[in-house]
DNA sequence: CGTCATATTGACTTTAGTCAATAGAAGTGG
DNA sequence: CCACTTCTATTGACTAAAGTCAATATGACG
């Protein structure tokens, strides 16, 4: 169950036994999520965190005129609210983007991790400020960067984020998003998204079909996203 | 000299007297900067983490262009960069929008702190959360809001926070940004936040000069940028 | 087969960016 | 204190990127 976890923290520091064996006997109640299931609701006080362990999920906000942000994407390994032990209310929703498998852990016993395992705790910490380091990223590319450079480079961090959760086969991976979604993610409206797709298809740059992203060559991709995958602290 | 953060992070819980002297214990090494000094260097990997005692800082990323993305504000009682005690090397700079003064900490001390202080390293993940949370908030607003909302949920996101670090008189307070750094916070050029400033002085919002920026009516301010302060969780 | 979500297209509008010039302010050296 | 440089703010004219609205396809699914 937590193997993704694991794997993901491991990427930090490497674990003792114990502490591995401390991750794994983590009580988790599992649950499934339809695709568009709300996983944790906006403004609520949850008593739990939860990680992702298949699908692809994503947190979001809504305005008041309706209007949805995603201000992250969770891939499975990825804990969605961490942040909420220390952090009420939550100041997002999650929902899942696709048929999603979700752990949720009581933070009490999240806690008594902390409290005895040290190095679990900074591996934890680890994996805040690397959500800290996306979300930087992203305000950077959404900020300075057309909507078709901002797409070239979602892709690139997604297909290296993949990788790293070992998701991609011949460089193509399941994307389950739609473009209101990409949207949603990158600040633009459906239609610019829908145009800048074709623009990248056109390209060679990507194929996207049947909720499967395929780059046939990530090298053009990283150079047109002038994507450098350092912030993604994955091993070498 | 810790005062600003101890009042920060009791924000959270409150401290007891044995935490307060050991935060206020903290070895620090005062240093103090010009404006537009640079605190912390992109790509380093620093041996301590800086914390702001006065003047204002700002988080950045240079792109290959020489496109600046600013994501991120601090002001005193802030960590400019307490996520690199546990990631490097670290993904953006730090800077002195004013005149600065900060206080560095071996990343040993802040170490000797979390083994010892569990209710301070929860203190100190809030703190990192919240940033989470800022940061957040500022990709839905540059993500869905025009350039003058932009700013104006800005404003109203300084003003709260320099309010609880005690830096508002009167409705105003000392703000030592220019328009190319707003810009470099909102994603927008000079030109354009020239003219946003222009359209928020026009309608009575702001009062901008002398690096003073003043709020004659914050409910008003609030209003126009539908700005929700619970995000940034000050006590009430 | 019909319904609903998603994707695509065209025509048009709006927002924001670019370039270039000018004006003001602040700081520096003599 | 003045001349000079440099940064910062402002303005106008023009361009480009992205949004909006509305219609039409395409596709998944009960």
């Amino acid at each position: 169950m937590t193997d993704y976890l694991i794997r993901k923290l491991s990427r930090y520091a490497p674990l003792a036994e114990d502490e591995r064996a401390a991750l794994s006997a983590l009580p988790l109640r599992v649950r499934d999520y339809p695709r568009g299931g709300v996983i944790v609701h906006q403004g609520s006080r949850p008593e739990e965190s939860s990680m992702l362990l298949e699908g692809i999920a994503f947190r979001y906000k809504l305005l008041p005129d309706g209007a949805r942000q995603i201000v992250s994407l969770q891939i499975p390994g990825d804990f969605v609210d961490l942040h909420s032990l220390v952090l009420k209310p939550i100041d997002h929703a999650v929902a899942a983007a696709s048929p999603a498998r979700v752990g949720h852990v009581s933070h009490q016993a999240v806690e008594a991790l902390l409290v005895r395992y040290p190095r679990v705790t900074r591996a934890l910490m680890w994996g805040m400020a690397l959500d800290g380091a996306i979300n930087r990223e992203w305000l950077t590319i959404m900020g300075r960067r057309s909507a078709y450079e901002q797409l070239a480079h979602l892709f690139c961090e997604l297909y290296f984020r993949m990788d790293g959760a070992g998701q991609v086969e011949d460089g193509s991976f399941r994307l389950e998003l739609t473009q209101a979604e990409l949207g949603d993610v990158c600040g633009l409206s459906t239609v610019h998204v829908n145009r800048s797709l074709q623009a990248l298809r056109r390209d060679g740059l990507i194929v996207l079909e049947n909720h499967r992203l395929s780059i046939p060559d990530i090298g053009a991709l990283v150079k047109v996203a002038e994507f450098d995958p350092a912030y993604l602290h994955l091993l070498e």
